[in-house]
DNA sequence: AGTGAAAACCGTAGCGT
DNA sequence: ACGCTACGGTTTTCACT
């Protein structure tokens, strides 16, 4: 990496304005933006693409009813790998990654588990997908469901709280 | 509510196209879209306008790079509830979502307990989080933390290939 | 439904402060 | 570094097929 990757010491309340905005509405004008943080439209865009540039803001993606499109079933799953560490992890992971139903994995241990969020349409499916696929990746010895039964929060915007707060 | 909450029967391929699309890049112009998934300008705004209003797009947000804006931790939480039912518990669900440090919570199973993806700046930060907020929260009985060691997969992108694949 | 054109708006660059 | 101005392109609407 070229540049430091936990300075967040040269944004100042305008860039944390913009971040905040864009994580709420990506899609409102650069005009828009420029109002509500309270700047003109030529600064504020040119900090948008600043932003861009040093990897502040790293897309913008359009946000899914999953009800509405038909994933009923969201689940947390704990896979334990059967050795921990080596090629054998590293090949699981690249397995992993090429599964469209699972939108989130996270290495959480020394133990060699894994943390999935996987989706999919009704419990039937979901039932076939960790019989025929989960269990039949290489090196996994077991796994732990638990069923999302109700969102509390969800969205996924970071906190800005901790900068210049 | 008024529909059907899981009927994603009137999509053909060009909604799942746009859909496939703005999650991947939301602020690309509507003539690129458009050219992309094989329709003219026209037909492809008032598509996209359609998913909006019909609840398919909840919303369009910017992706941040959480370690550049200086959080370093990532960690999912366990809260086990006092009590499961009732009241306390409802209670305890409004308090979570007024953290900001909590970025997603879902209540997963009959015994009371939430699985918490909490964010903060470094390991004390969490530390001080965790002992002085989520343990004294009202109705906690215990919790359990895994930290994220790395992340195999992120970003979410629900997978569409279940829709007419 | 999709097409094509027209008007309003916005993004983008350059210059002045 | 911010703000203003002006141009070129895009979004968005509307009338027509």
């Amino acid at each position: 990496m070229t540049s430091d990757a936990t300075s967040s010491g040269d944004l100042d309340r305008y860039h944390i304005a913009i971040l905040a905005e864009l994580q709420s509405d990506a899609r409102q004008s650069n005009a828009e933006l420029a109002q509500r943080i309270g700047l003109s439209a030529a600064p504020t865009w040119r900090r948008v693409k600043w932003l861009e540039e040093q990897g502040y803001i790293t897309g913008y993606r359009a946000e899914l009813d999953r009800r509405k499109i038909g994933l009923g079933v969201l689940a947390f799953v704990r896979v334990d790998a059967e050795r921990s560490a080596g090629s054998a992890t590293k090949a699981l992971e690249d397995e992993i990654r090429q599964l469209p139903e699972v939108i989130a994995c996270h290495y959480i241990s020394g133990t060699g588990t894994f943390e999935l969020q996987v989706m999919a349409t009704d419990l039937d499916a979901f039932s076939r997908f960790s019989i025929n696929t989960l269990l039949k990746l290489p090196n996994v010895k077991d796994i732990h469901t638990s069923f999302s039964l109700g969102e509390v929060k969800a969205g996924g915007a970071l906190p800005l709280t901790h900068l210049q707060g």
